[in-house]
DNA sequence: CTAAACTGATAACAAATGTTATCGCTCTGC
DNA sequence: GCAGAGCGATAACATTTGTTATCAGTTTAG
């Protein structure tokens, strides 16, 4: 999650909305080097300082930890969105988590001195700053409404939410990372699964 | 959560620090206002439009959502930390939450507007802007911070946690709203705490 | 001061979830 | 095509957590 993991999914509409200096989109989008990975790739391990933000044009990848021994994915990126390890980007320090491409995957890098400069300019226009403000809150906002959904939901009512607003998760991605992701084990996740099946079959 | 909930306890420290114009300064104190309200008083209630954040001076209050007619605690703030539903107060829709003082509080209240003019101020000072921005994102990995332990940790690591980061919750906030912060009933945080204790006997 | 409400502990039982193991099925590398 | 790995379903049993009820100590309203 890298700051431009605040505007996952608004790159082409900002850059097609506001009037940003062709030049300045120029060298910003020159500074993207692209990748193409296979599945299975680690990006950035754990311990290591992330020095680099990723623009996922195809595939999904997945942020992880380590918690004794047992691998907790906690999140999924999908295509047309950035991400990076914010607090390691951000602050230098080393990455508390680790990110892994699932399928194979086409990528685009910047490193963070460009990202750097690039900002420096967005604050410097109203209107992209405000946009830039709001997508850091509607970002605050999304952890508040997964963490909520952790305190008063099920493991099965997680799952359902999961099915209705990201179904694509549930089709391409096998089911081990989905129930580390729901707080869960596959067996009981398996288990939700045939439960549900049943009342719909009742 | 207001946007001054980013800057939590660092309030003095802004001040202090920048130099910010005295004028301006002068003005945003102004807009404050001073209340003072017994235990249990709601300062917003769930639907309603949040019109303005509140800076805590002494006491505590608390956050919370209705789940199916059960009252689910998910913050607690503590002096010195400001608050506000903060969805409800930056897009003007009525609060998913409410809030409620737990002790009596000593309370400052600003409104929207006179918030959002010193932001303006705020965003023209690069030093400040900064500051603002590190504030909103420690808040983020605040959220992820919490939200992970909520994947990772048993309820009772959740609880040991809690003693060692906030021991003040611990002593001053009731077992019934503490349970629902972790979580879990009263029940199972009353098993978690006789455990505990009989595990440092031995 | 007193009755009622509130709080925290505990017990007995029920439900949810984890652990371990087994069994097909599919995919992958060779 | 085949062997081995990976995946998902399922069963049996263990552990965790919730539910309901009771009780004693404390606080609060009148």
């Amino acid at each position: 999650m890298s700051p431009f993991f605040f505007i996952s999914g608004m790159f082409e509409h900002i850059k097609n909305r506001f009037p940003f200096p062709k030049e300045k989109w120029r060298k910003f989008l020159g500074s993207f080097e692209r990748m193409e990975v296979p599945a299975k790739t680690l990006l950035l391990k754990e311990g290591e300082i992330s020095c680099n933000a990723y623009y996922l044009e195809k595939g999904i990848v997945r942020a992880w930890y380590n918690n004794d021994g047992k691998d907790v994915t906690f999140q999924f990126f999908l295509e047309n969105t950035m991400f990076s390890s914010l607090e390691s980007f951000k602050k230098g320090l080393p990455s508390m988590v680790s990110f892994e491409t699932i399928e194979p995957c086409i990528l685009y890098r910047i490193s963070k001195p460009d990202v750097e400069s690039f900002l420096e300019d967005v604050y410097q226009n109203p209107e992209l700053r405000n946009l830039f403000m709001d997508a850091l809150f509607e970002r605050v906002f999304d952890y508040m409404k997964h963490f909520f959904s952790f305190i008063k939901d099920t493991p099965q009512q997680r799952y359902l939410n999961l099915t209705k607003e990201k179904p694509e998760i549930i089709k391409r991605v096998s089911q081990h990372y989905i129930a580390s992701y729901l707080g869960i084990t596959t067996v009981h996740l398996s288990r939700i699964k045939s439960k549900i099946l049943k009342e719909r079959l009742e």
